[in-house]
DNA sequence: AAAAACTGTGCAAACGTTCCCAAAAACGTT
DNA sequence: AACGTTTTTGGGAACGTTTGCACAGTTTTT
């Protein structure tokens, strides 16, 4: 069962032309004469022609598509992000081609090689929980393959990268915790492999330090699967308990509703007393109570800015050494005291 | 920039074989001698060969790839399906081009064609809510693109379909809201265009008259853009409320948490009073209410179905004939009160 | 011992493009 | 009228595969 669709050689054959000649024509190249390209392009209009992309794909050795790595798609960060990419690759003549790790090492290597295999022209990629050895994509690299991180960042490759303000974030996020009365403020972030939890540690202890907070290691609890397991999540909450936190500042939309929900379960009765601050690009979290406030990332704008630096890469002639790392800022949304939760 | 792998050639040229006997060997077909087959297979791992999808794909008149059209990923119920669909798609050995309509025709056509011209080989898709005439897609199927519709499927198209078994689910969620002690039910729904739509409003209908309600046209309520923009369900719940409603069936993910905003909104002080049962796949919903139960479709499995269908028909010899559209069970999940909604 | 069958390999065409190079047509200049 | 330019067109190779066919060498059959 294939289909069946015109292609050049039947338009020559039908117009008595060159297959060169209606090549060039279709693409509009200024040696054909107006006349044969009105010719062409309208019997190509009329049969309805398309053209082949495979076919264009191996002779150019490209093919006008760009990869994408996160870690889900169920994930509104990271879906925000994916519009954002789509927004400006649509416009550029780029396809999109979307893969998920699920926070797996082996999966994001496997998708990764996958989608160079099928030719893409760049890659765009936020690194799963699990990754520290990206070698695999340093050789990519080194074979001309562009690629742009973007959220989850390797400190050590020289390319373009675009990340949000995660100090800031985390800093504002705690320090809206700790203006609010709390003094044990707790710390439940993700594997440590990645740049953000780095980053978002640090505003943390920032913000501690401003208000003369002593900062407790034991209460940041790191999550190696991002809380892709609930009894990751469940077992980092029971380990912060006896602690008795007064605040959590939570540094991702997984983490956050996976956290409120391994304490609805498991603690009940303590958990309304705990108030959250946390990453999270979710708008539902406003449904959720009157003392979860959140860090929201210009997820849409991050997908932009890096596809538009992806395609500079992959459309440049000669190769691109000067790399920039764009960090855009997050925003803080307090939630309002006076909506109440119960209102259903 | 472009990266270059070693080709067929590279790998005939080092070991002195003919281009045919190194593919050959490669496919592991019976005429390669087991000698040469090792030979082969050792260098190509020696140098890392990667066959080239797109030269594969050219002559094979094939992508080995297969489309998806939903109207959002940023939904846990299309984010399930796809998850399924990838499942079964990779072990197979195809690989998946997601795409979105956000609800949007125009953009559904758009991206249908471009996945066409990009040779998929098969089609999954859930139309848009905005969809009505569905004829490019009779087209595509008539010049051979197998296709398979899943969850918004359309009426009089002859091809493999998956769907929820939208009546009893909503038969259920009515029911429940009824039994709870609900006597003014009113329904939330999605564009009447859609399948489900009227599938879950027969549901719901047959749900009061089981009860001895009587059905009133005005307790519905339809959003063309299936909730895409708030100030659509602001509108729909502004015009619900004065008929005083007890309990909502809600028809979507997307509109029962939009409703559920809509009401905090507009009216924080009786949205507690009204109970609220939708269909959605989220889990953060167990985090609302205790009032709030949820519908849960099959996502997952919808997508693993959907695929396998799909591929039966793209690797069937001769064209299929029978089709079948398969009906997978929902499961009302109903919040205990105990836990109480205030836990933060 | 010749004919038949089988094994393993290579040649070459094809998939639908693009593009280098050359050829033909049109035009202008002397 | 002969030549040089410019404009327009065509021939054909190439991109990296797969595969029908032919052929050489070996084995089996009669």
């Amino acid at each position: 069962m294939r289909f069946e669709t015109s292609t050049i050689k039947d338009i020559a054959k039908a117009l008595g032309l060159s297959t060169s000649t209606v090549s060039r024509a279709l693409r509009d190249r200024y040696e054909i004469s107006e006349e044969t390209k009105k010719l062409v392009l309208a019997y190509a209009e009329k049969v309805n022609y398309r053209a082949n992309p495979i076919a264009r794909s191996l002779k150019e050795r490209r093919s006008y598509s760009i990869g994408i790595i996160v870690s889900e798609i169920a994930n509104n960060f990271f879906s925000q992000v994916i519009n954002g990419i789509e927004s400006i690759a649509y416009d550029r003549g780029y396809h999109v081609i979307i893969s998920q790790t699920h926070e797996s090492y082996k999966q994001e290597k496997l998708n990764v090689e996958h989608l160079a295999s099928r030719s893409i022209d760049g890659l765009l990629i936020a690194l799963s929980s699990e990754t520290q050895d990206i070698n695999y994509l340093r050789d990519l690299y080194a074979k001309g393959l562009p690629i742009v991180f973007f959220d989850r960042v390797p400190e050590d490759f020289a390319t373009h990268k675009v990340i949000a303000n995660n100090f800031k974030g985390a800093f504002d996020a705690t320090e809206h915790l700790i203006l609010s009365g709390k003094r044990t403020v707790a710390h439940l972030t993700n594997s440590e492999n990645l740049s953000i939890t780095r980053e978002r540690l640090k505003g943390y202890q920032a913000a501690l330090a401003k208000y003369h907070i002593e900062f407790k290691p034991e209460l940041v609890k790191y999550c190696q699967h991002g809380g892709m397991h609930s009894e990751e999540l469940e077992q980092a909450v029971k380990e912060l308990l006896p602690y008795k936190p007064d605040g959590i500042f939570i540094s991702s939309d997984r983490l956050t509703t996976g956290c409120i929900m391994a304490l609805k379960k498991t603690n009940p009765e303590i958990a309304h007393k705990i108030a959250i601050a946390g990453f999270t690009n979710s708008n539902l979290v406003e449904l959720f109570s009157p003392s979860l406030t959140s860090v929201k990332q210009p997820a849409f704008e991050m997908g932009q800015v890096a596809t538009e630096l992806l395609i500079s890469m992959i459309e440049a002639k000669r190769p691109v050494t000067e790399f920039e790392t764009k960090i855009l800022d997050t925003e803080l949304v307090r939630m309002q005291k006076t909506l109440g939760n119960r209102f259903l």
